[in-house]
DNA sequence: GTCTCTAATTCTCATCTCGAGTATAAGGAA
DNA sequence: TTCCTTATACTCGAGATGAGAATTAGAGAC
């Protein structure tokens, strides 16, 4: 642990000076895989770490900032940005530990629509399910869900007082839907945090955090610098609730594109496989899409229509978005 | 264009020292009305303010801070708490202004559920839409939206570009429902920037920001200091999206309560009338509520049973809340 | 040219959900 | 007992949704 200072008597006390640090979260979607842009962190291990940089004087607003750090560290130029969380605990471990001042982090989440090949550019793009392998149920429940259920129940129940043990198996419940059966594919910081507060993912371990590792690290996905995996796992859960009410993954579509497309970037970042002919139906309905008149050849099969965005549509419809639904919703009590 | 400096080399000045600034939204719904906590801003004209204080190093978390501030500010403990945004443009106005330094504020969503009565604690509770009187159509269009609607349209068709002009004129119809005529409750916050970016609210034109003034102020609600104001926008924007999808409405209502309770209080948040029959049912298909076998006398008819929270509600269903719908949505086109 | 394969696109249908309105129940006061 | 008020229950039709079957249109094999 490091030294906590307790000076509450400093001549300024009534207000501590804090360094900024704004984080991104930079997405993308190729060939049918969600992306994250990463980049190598310096020191020790050569974790994997996100965008960022410290706020400076010239920065006139946060965005901007971010913005400006994006583009000198990646030289990627971001489109759509959202500010996501600011991040401020005291006691965070960082990637970038300078002196012993607070750290704030604030987290963007920010999408491109054609990631630029990183020739000679810093920075990968990472599926992101590489960090988060239970995220994916494209495929049919994950293999690696299987693995972390035992130690996540064997953590609920190590509990010391028996309202934490319900409190913890309440919280297992409601994100990983053991029991239930029903996955929300939302609440991926939840289980994130779940995994982390078992001890399950390398980063509680980096800091003398629990101690409950003993579960298969392999499974549990690659690390991050600092908490970037947190604000990673924020961002993921942020964008996948938004694209219910919000068409947000129109930043990520080129200028045009087929319907399939559209329905396979939908899956890439909710991590789910959806009905084809109600995800047409969905989106035309909405009138989300209008037609361009091209057809893409080569599909292997029948043409399909390139469509485009249809701007209007958010004028019109009050939740412009594609709310998909993972399964059939749980039914009421009987 | 600014100057985008690129260098990356200079000692310290990579990053700058700012402080930050807890900010409180509190709400409480009393007699069907919703209120937020204020404070009289000391300097100046004593405007309304909302909580806040400085961030420092005994905190340990941010919203610990918070808290803190809250409590020795008002005396009101705080139950619920949600970061909503981090504010940090260079060149806001704030309440308290120290220094030339850049003061970054986080706002925060809390909610409490008995309002003590502010005997001699310091602070009142105001009911919400005094800020946001365009906000509230429990009985009908609000009077004073007609008077915003001119000035406003003269401000769009006042933009210097064109394509400025049809930007302005979408953003109004989207947020205002002008034209398609349909209210979406959730855009406070787009409606209040555009009220300010029209000059037509008084926080405006206090650092001589817009000068479009010459709609009736009186009809703009009341000011707050600095940008609390618009930090209160997000907060209801953000409450008044929430309670459709995570049962937050509790947070706000007694250990036992009458389905009419609930929905007033609903009513309240959400500036809307409901249907009432259609209320009932939605709580109860969702499972939200359980008997607690006691009914309600004087209510000057049939006597109400008595339910309270069901917490198991949010293990069931994926997202329970209240989905409150203004009218009927919009038609598809013919 | 015809057949076959693949993927795009269209239809169908039963089931829910939801907005709106109407009817009945149960206290209190006249 | 009657009326008034509010709580609660029932009904109906339109639209949204989940699931699957059927049809269409290129490309390549023969």
């Amino acid at each position: 642990m490091e030294a906590r200072k307790k000076r509450r008597s400093t001549a300024d006390r009534s207000s501590e000076s804090v360094t900024v640090d704004l984080t991104a979260v930079v997405v993308a979607v190729t060939g049918g895989e969600p992306r994250v842009l990463t980049l190598s962190s310096a020191g020790e291990e050569a974790l994997d770490r996100l965008p960022s940089g410290p706020l400076t004087p010239e920065h006139r607003t946060l965005e901007q900032g971010l913005r400006a750090w994006v583009e000198t560290q990646t030289g990627q130029v971001l489109g759509y940005a959202e500010q996501l969380y600011t991040f401020g605990d005291r006691d965070r471990r960082l990637p970038t530990a300078k002196g012993s001042d607070r750290i704030l982090s604030i987290g963007y989440l920010t999408l491109v629509r054609g990631p630029r090949k990183t020739d000679r550019a810093p920075g990968v793009w990472q599926d992101w399910y590489r960090f988060f392998p239970w995220e994916d149920w494209r495929d049919g429940r994950p293999a690696c869900l299987a693995a972390l259920r035992d130690p996540l129940m064997r953590w609920a129940a190590g509990a010391n007082a028996p309202s934490d043990r319900r409190a913890r198996e309440e919280r297992l419940a409601l994100s990983f839907g053991f029991a239930s059966g029903s996955w929300n594919e939302d609440r991926v910081l939840e289980r994130y945090e779940l995994a982390y507060e078992a001890g399950l993912v390398a980063e509680a371990h980096r800091e003398g955090g629990s101690t409950f590792l003993d579960a298969p690290l392999a499974q549990t996905g690659r690390a991050m610098a600092g908490d970037h995996r947190r604000i990673l796992a924020t961002a993921i859960a942020r964008l996948r609730g938004k694209i219910k009410y919000r068409p947000v993954v129109f930043e990520l579509m080129p200028p045009a594109f087929t319907l399939l497309q559209l329905q396979q970037t939908v899956e890439a970042l909710a991590g789910l496989r959806l009905h084809k002919p109600n995800f047409r139906r969905l989106v035309e309905q909405q009138g989300l899409v209008e037609e361009t008149g091209a057809v893409t050849l080569g599909t292997g099969g029948r043409p399909a229509r390139l469509v485009r965005f249809r701007r209007e549509a958010v004028l019109e419809r009050s939740a412009p978005g594609l709310r998909v639904r993972a399964a059939r919703r749980a039914r009421r009590a009987p």
